[in-house]
Order: C-alpha cells, then structure tokens, then sequence
DNA sequence: CTGAAAGCGCTTACAG
DNA sequence: CTGAAAGCGCTTACAG
C-alpha cells in the first residue's frame, strides 16, 4: 500500500481569492470575521467560499496562529485478559473524556485522543507526537478521595490497584491512616498487590486463601472492577459477603449495582472531572495562572456488600436522571 | 479571560540545529530517520534534542509533508433525559472509537473526537471544522442488519429509532420484509416512532395503550435502550414479557443481560467495526482504490425476553473472556 | 476598505 | 554527507 503523502488539500484561499475577485488578505478577514469589509467584497467571498466548498487548511492556521484548538488527552488502557462484565469499567475513562470534549467544543478546541498500553514501551515517544500535535495535554490518572463508612470491623485489608499508580498509592495512604484513625487493624502490603483488574483481585484472594491467611473481617478493594473478582472468588471459596467478608468497591461502575451483593462504592463526578481538566488547561493556554489542584467531591454509594441492610426503594433501578447538557 | 494567541511553541529546529552546530536540514533529516548521516552528526542532534527536550510541531510538519496523521471522528449524542441505566449505552460508540484508534496507532494517526448533538445547529461548521484539521473523518451511524429467530408470532411490532437515521430506515426496511415473508403482520409506522433512548421506548408504549391499541404479540426494538423503555412500561402496565409480550433489542449493551427477563438482542463487533472504518479511510488516504462498503457479521444473542427458555448455563455472568490486544 | 508581503516551523529537492 | 533556499496554506501588521 501507498505511503500516505502529499495528500495536499485541492483547494486553497488562493483558489477562492481568485473566484471571487479579492485578495487572499480580503478572503481570510471575511473568513475569520475581521474588520469591516464592504458588503460587496463580503458576499463575493462567501459566495465562492460556498460554489468551492472550501475549508481552510487547519496546520496552515495552527502554524500562522499559534494555535492548533486542540487538546490532547492520553489515557492508558490495559491490555490484559478480562472479565466479561469488566469491559463496561472502561467506561468511566470515556465518561471523563466526553466531559472534556464538551467543555472544549465551547471553546472551540477539539479532543485528541490516545491510548497507551500499561505495557507500552515508547510512551515518550507517543506523548511527544501528541504534544506536537496539541496546544496541552491532559494526562489520565485514577483519583483518590477520603471516604466515611463504619461498621465497627476490627480488621480491614486493602486490596490495591496497580503499584505504579500515584492514585493507588495515594488511596492506601489515606486507608491506612483511616482505619488506623478509628483504632481497626490496616492490612496491607504485597500480597494485597492488584492491578485494577477483575482477575487481579480475585487472584489476590485465591492466593492469600491458599497460603492459609485468615482474612481481615472486610476488604476495602482499590476499584469496583477489584472488587467483583474478590467477590466472584469469594463466593467461589464459600465466604458469604457480607456477613463474613465486607466488601468495598470505588467508581460504581454500571455493573456494581447488579452483584450479589450489591456493591457498595464510590461515585466520582467523571463527566464533571473531564470538564474541570480542560477549563484549568484552557487557562494555562491563555496564559492565566491558575490553581491547577482541583478536587472535586465524591459520593459514597452504599448498597449491601458493606454489610448495610438492603434499601428498600431500588425497585427497578430505573430512576430517571437529568442529564446536565452544558 | 485572555483569548489563547500566539502561544507559540518555544522551540524551533532552529535551536536544535544551532545547538548541535548543524544546519536545520540536518536535524529534520535526523529526526525522520532520513539519508545516511555521520554518526556524529546522529549523536550531535540527538544529543541536543534531548537537552532541549525538543518536540517538532505538528502543524508544521502537517503544512509541509501535507500530511496530519490525524482521522476526524464525529459522533451524533443525545442530550436528553435519560434513563440511568442508559449511560451504558453510549459504551459502544466508544467501543467502536476504541477500535478506530487502536487501528489508528497502528499507522502513527491518533483520533481528533467531535460529538454533536442530534439537534445540533452547526453541524456542518463542526465538521468543517474537523475536516480541516484532519486528514480524514469517520462519521459514525447505527448500523443495520438481517437476524434469525422465529417463535411462530402472527403480529410483530416494530418500535423505531429516530427518523432521520439511515440505519433506522434500513432496518425497518428489513424488518417489514422478513416478517411478511415469515407470514405474519407487520406492524409499524409513526405510532412506533421512538428515537433510540429508553425513554422514547417508554413512551410510545405508553401511548400506544393509553389510546387502546391492542399490542402485537412480538415488539422488535431497533435498540436496547428502546427494549429497555419497552419493557419497563409493560411491566408496570402488568404485561409479562415474554408471556404476553415478547421483546428484542439491538447492540447487547452490558445491563441487557440484567434485565427481568434477560434481553434477546444482536452483538455487533463494534471495536471491530471502527478498525475496519479506519482501514478503509486509511487506504483512500493513501490512494488506494478500496471498497467502502464493509459489513460484518453480527451475532444473535439469545435470552429470554423472546420467548425462549432460561438458559441452564449463564451462572454468575463472569465468563473470562480474552480480549484481542491487537 | 484592501492588497502586497513577511512570517509561522517544518520538509525536501537541488547543489556542492 | 550537508547546507541554502523554496514552499506548504494560512494570518496579520503595514501601506495605500
């Protein structure tokens, strides 16, 4: 197959410029709203720009204006056998994009988007071409948050996400000094090593049940997919969640709601997130200076998993939500 | 809030090569893997390119090989209320966005996002837009396609998507064809006119029995969100699916499976789908002649919203299942 | 109000 | 192997 070059633009402002009788000057004011041309002058150029079906060149104007209107965002994404259900968890990735992409359409900007494999070996190289390509980038990583919840357990572990995550380790800082806080046990550690994923957490909890390890009276788990493998091998293995081990999730992906037992978690603003990201970067582009540490609150979802009653609404899980359309 | 102008990239070839005490030729030949140059110009230029952490401008680089490496993707979103279970369902245009830029990568392009809303009134400067700042796009649509179950209904309704949606009208189309020939009534038409969201399924059920229509025996939804409204208001009318009334959707969103009674639906190969849309923009790209019509098999998905018989198997949902890194 | 011209940061024949 | 220079398609002071 062809290398794709020189896929030059047919049409240039030169083309309509001639059309329609102007100056390329004259052509790109009307274009971009500039001063006060002469009515005439104006319609000539809109009417060409419209019998050409012209579109301006955006690199053209990005390398003219010193602006692409363009963000760049790269998330990193596993790449690793999953669970079935567990497709659905990468769904908050795209929720939070979608807020960044709405809040830089109102700018004008558009979304750049990247992925990067956990595994990836020339992440630099990937992050340097969007850079180039981008007037800032907004790099993806898992959030952390306090939370309050308590059922008196004296013992309580922390299954962990990825070690190599700054959020992860941030969430078991801030689990370790909680439940020390409130006078429980805090177990943690390598053997409680996860990865964000649905068969981490379960092979973390085959592992420790193999090893003979008595286990902590509940599991706080790094993120709900962590949590749906602990539960999933738990059950396999005869624990009964709640009543013998309690069982915490964080992000309420879709899914959470409809385990046995429903998941108890943490809902983040996502959309809102996203959003938050592009309006601090869009700042900094602008050349504001900026408070560039947002922390937005989270939402505890209590369902039964934690060992709470079951609600007695819930009904069919259809409640309408308005969804805000800024 | 200052306008973001001129917020020029520090950074030139100019300064690499001043640096390295080369020319500019000389660094881009370097930077491109072009030519045979002396190591020690190689390392001169690497080694300046590192201290300065220099990263080429993509608009320029754009300008002059007449090449983004960029594929526009525009999506059409509803902005309406929504059901909360529906969030889910937006899932597979970021399934199929998923497969476009994993293809994507493949070839150096990353993925420009645009989402429009379906009442959207600048749509055609949004792709514009776009289309300047791209080398290509892909705009997204539903898709159609023919199915194959028949458990004998003598009246089949069709509960629609949005008018406007070329897949809508194929798949009503289809719908009308393989039911006639089947030998039973078809029944649709602007009483079943909903527009893809649950709440739309909801309501034209409602209607339909506020005004004491007699339900076919079979409701076909042209998606799941729709089957998902459907459902909801038979239920609360006292209807039993599938008892009284047997329904199916379309896309096999992650909650079909959930559903009282579990969803009969279609799986497209979304992530699939959009590799295959990027091949294709790809190779017209490169000036390749390609065939653009691509359809891919779908998948029936059998549960028991249609009358079938509980599947034995299913347990706990938790099927591993590998997914393709490619 | 309008046009000629310089310049944005690269790439790439063309000479040497 | 390497450098000087033209050109990619726009925008925008600067004159007129």
């Amino acid at each position: 197959m062809a290398e794709p070059k020189r896929a030059r633009a047919t049409l240039t402002i030169y083309d309509v410029a001639s059309r329609a009788g102007v100056s390329i000057a004259s052509v790109s004011r009307v274009l971009n709203g500039l001063g006060t041309p002469r009515v005439e002058t104006r319609e000539r150029v809109m009417q060409a720009v419209r019998e050409l079906s012209f579109v301006r060149d955006g690199a053209a104007r990005a390398l003219s204006n010193g602006l692409k209107e363009v963000v760049g965002v790269v998330v990193r994404r596993g790449n690793e056998t999953l669970f079935e259900d567990e497709y659905e968890s990468f769904l908050y990735i795209d929720v939070i994009n979608r807020g960044i992409e709405v809040e830089a359409q109102r700018r004008g900007f558009d979304v750049l988007l990247s992925s990067v494999a956990y595994n990836d070996e020339n992440v630099q190289q990937r992050v340097a071409a969007m850079a180039g390509k981008a007037d800032g980038l907004i790099l993806h990583d898992r959030m952390l948050s306090p939370v309050g919840i308590d059922h008196g357990y004296r013992s309580v572990g922390y299954l962990s996400g990825r070690g190599d995550s700054p959020d992860n380790r941030a969430r078991a800082r801030v689990f370790e000094g909680e439940v020390n806080a409130a006078g429980a046990d805090a177990v943690l550690g390598p053997l409680w090593q996860g990865d964000y994923s649905a068969s981490g957490g379960a092979g973390v909890i085959a592992s420790l049940l193999d090893a003979g390890t008595k286990l902590p009276r509940a599991i706080v788990c790094a993120n709900d997919q962590t949590a749906l493998g602990a539960i999933h091998t738990l059950a396999q293995r005869g624990f009964k969640v709640p009543q013998d081990v309690a069982v915490t999730g964080f992000d309420d992906v879709p899914v959470a709601k409809h385990l046995h037992p429903p998941l108890t978690t943490i809902r983040q603003p996502m959309q809102e997130l996203g959003a938050r990201a592009f309006e601090v970067l869009y700042s900094r582009i602008s050349g504001a200076d900026t408070k560039d540490d947002v922390v937005l609150p989270v939402q505890l979802v209590v369902r039964e998993s934690c060992g709470c009653a079951p609600s007695t609404t819930a009904s069919a899980g259809m409640a309408l939500l308005a969804r805000d359309g800024r």
